[in-house]
RNA sequence: CGGGACGUGGCGCAGCCUGGUAAGCGUGCCUGCCUUGGGAGCAGGAGGUCGGCGGUUCAAAUCCGCCCGUCCCGACCA
């Protein structure tokens, strides 16, 4: 590959554009450029690494059995109509109309098509299982496209759909694409963590997501110290208090004034108390009408868990009017003495022998409150986001709480969709059976972006071995100097013939700007040739991580790099 | 959707408050000379309807309005 034959459009500054580091070298080194807002073009060398990603996934996915297919991205609305994802998904669904005026839909995913397929062609146990994946691009319309390539509108993803008689054949397909994911991001050169999550929207009874830890990330995650424990915050369970052995207070729930003093702070302030015999009393708005969750006061709620637990799908914190309307008082004084709607404790809440809350009256708070004592009946549950101050809900030592990319998820769906869509099998006995199904899903342009998080420092990018857009880079000094020119040309085939990709800077530049460039590319193997080194009959071999140099003789320098490289690639 | 910021040659920016003599800097690009181990130097040159539309004015990159685009924060803590 040479350089100046090759779309590589370096910049020198930072483009106005991107803040998020990956978003900055991907545009500087000249790998992706922007067409709309979160819609980019990938260039000869991102396009490079985004097939080493695509490459390594299909080798695995292969590997554990699995069959590639390509599904379109357009989609007529009916199917989705079948499942009532068309009115669920909101505006994130892309859609529009044919000529025909027929509604349609540019894919976010593949449940329907894929399903729709399956009951068409599967009706036999025999044929069972199947696994099938493609790599496609999909298109979410996100409220807020960010990051470049880490979240997109549209983006490169692998998504996989499993088929199965019954739930047993789906967990065990399940563990080997767990096993098989751990393959492809360790293959990646990724530093990873597995996390239990919330299945979400897409259902099902359990799912891990695969994180790539970057302090970038904007995901949350909990991760125990000692034990493999490790969750999504969202999904990270919080411990049951002990319960307290102190006695309620003696009396009735006492009404204090409390003028205009309505958060957490100003109340513990203003009464003298800790926030944590403060109760927050929130007022949410359902499908099926309002709820209010009661949370202690250095807690925060953890949205996803009410939501499970009301099975509610739109859950949104009431504003100002709802609220009055419903406690009688402002924002601020809400609290659950009196509430005629279902309550809602976090554990912990409950826990509390005493507590001060709301009083649903404006500028005022009560005092002294015992739950069980003075509150309607109230359906106690985890419903907080756990912290650093927890403990392990596995094995009781320290939690810690990280950042991270999601890069990859498993569910388990059961027979959401091969209901929906009614898509069976006859079992050995001839009995009618809907398809178990699970789905799997890895963001292929995300982890070139999350690679990038993860490696690079102020010169530019530091791919690993396994992704970079050519492990080699090949510098020739100077252009003039016959020698350097022909033995730069000879160490450019024989390490093509060795099979290995190599990029030639034969630009007419001076050296600083191609040294520049190449560690701003990232390329792992930089072999440099000059008259200098080359009267010794030698090249000089750096790495871009460790900056590590060492001089090879010229005949040598081909073998002496493929064997660094299978070291990096193979350990 | 709410808040904030921005939009001036390919890229990064200044000029705008205080309208005219302001189309300017750096870099990149082209030509030539020179140079060649960490983004060289000199000389010459190409390239911009100042995001768009409308308004105010004798006069608008500059003031006003609307629109479009882009980025950042938020869209949950009572």
């Amino acid at each position: 590959m040479f350089f100046s034959r090759t779309l590589i459009p370096t910049l020198k500054e930072n483009p106005a554009e991107a803040e998020a580091v990956s978003h900055r070298l991907l545009l500087r080194a000249g790998l992706i450029r922007k067409l709309a807002s979160g819609i980019y073009n990938y260039l000869p060398l991102g396009l490079r690494t985004l097939r080493k990603v695509e490459a390594i996934v299909r080798e695995e996915m292969n590997r554990a059995g699995a069959q590639e297919v390509l599904l379109p991205a357009v989609q007529p609305a009916e199917l989705w109509q079948e499942t009532g994802r068309w009115q669920i998904y909101g505006k994130e669904l892309l859609r529009f109309k044919d000529r025909h005026q027929r509604d349609c839909c540019f894919g976010p995913t593949h449940e329907e098509v894929i399903t729709d397929l399956v009951r068409r062609e599967v009706h036999s146990y025999r044929q069972l299982p199947l696994n099938l994946y493609q790599i496609q691009v999909k298109f979410r319309d996100e409220i807020r496209p960010r990051f470049g390539l880490i979240r997109g509108r549209e983006f490169i993803m692998k998504d996989a759909y499993s088929f199965h008689a019954d739930e047993a054949d789906a967990e065990a397909c399940y563990q080997a694409m767990y096993e098989a994911y751990n393959a492809i991001f360790r293959r990646c050169g990724l530093t990873f963590k597995v996390v239990e999550a919330d299945s979400g929207p897409i259902g099902g009874s359990f799912s891990h997501e695969f994180m790539v830890l970057a302090d970038t990330g904007e995901d949350l995650l909990a991760s125990c110290t000692a034990c493999a424990y490790a969750a999504n915050l969202e999904k990270a369970e919080a411990p049951a208090p002990a319960v307290s052995g102190d006695a309620p207070p003696p009396g009735p729930p006492q009404e204090v004034a409390t003028p205009g003093v309505r958060s957490v702070e100003e109340v513990a302030a203003f009464l003298q108390v800790q926030p944590q015999e403060i109760v927050k009393t929130l007022i949410y708005e359902t499908e099926a009408g309002p709820a209010a969750v009661l949370i202690r006061g250095d807690h925060e709620v953890n949205e996803v868990k009410v939501r499970n637990l009301l099975g509610a799908t739109d859950l949104i914190l009431a504003g100002p009017e709802q609220v009055r309307e419903l406690t009688g008082a402002q924002v601020g004084f809400a609290g659950p003495l009196g509430l005629a709607i279902p309550l809602y404790a976090d554990q912990a809440v409950a826990a509390l022998p005493r507590m001060v809350t709301g009083a649903n009256r404006d500028g005022h708070h009560l005092t002294g409150v015992n739950l069980a004592r003075d509150v309607n009946p109230v359906r106690v549950a985890d419903l907080r986001v756990v912290t650093e101050r927890d403990p392990c809900p596995r094995c009781g030592r320290a939690l810690t709480i990280l950042r991270g990319i999601e890069v990859g998820h498993i569910f388990k769906l059961g027979l959401k969709y091969s209901q929906s869509l009614k898509a069976t099998y006859l079992d050995a006995e001839g009995r009618e059976q809907f398809i178990f199904m699970g789905c799997y899903g890895i963001g292929v342009s995300r982890i070139v972006a999350a690679a990038i998080e993860q490696g690079h420092d102020a010169d530019g990018i530091i791919w690993p071995a396994a992704l970079a857009p050519a492990p080699v880079v090949l510098i020739p000094i100077s252009l003039t100097d016959a020698p350097t020119r022909e033995a730069a040309g000879k160490l450019h085939d024989d390490l093509e013939a060795a099979g290995l990709e190599v990029l030639l800077d034969d630009r007419d530049e001076r050296p600083g700007v191609k040294f520049k460039d190449a560690d701003l590319l990232g390329i792992p193997w930089r072999l440099v040739v000059g008259p200098k080194t080359l009267e010794k009959g030698q090249v000089e071999l750096r790495h871009r991580r460790t900056r590590e140099t060492v001089f090879v003789p010229v005949g040598d320098a081909s073998r002496f790099v493929r064997e660094k490289l299978s070291q990096e690639l193979y350990g």
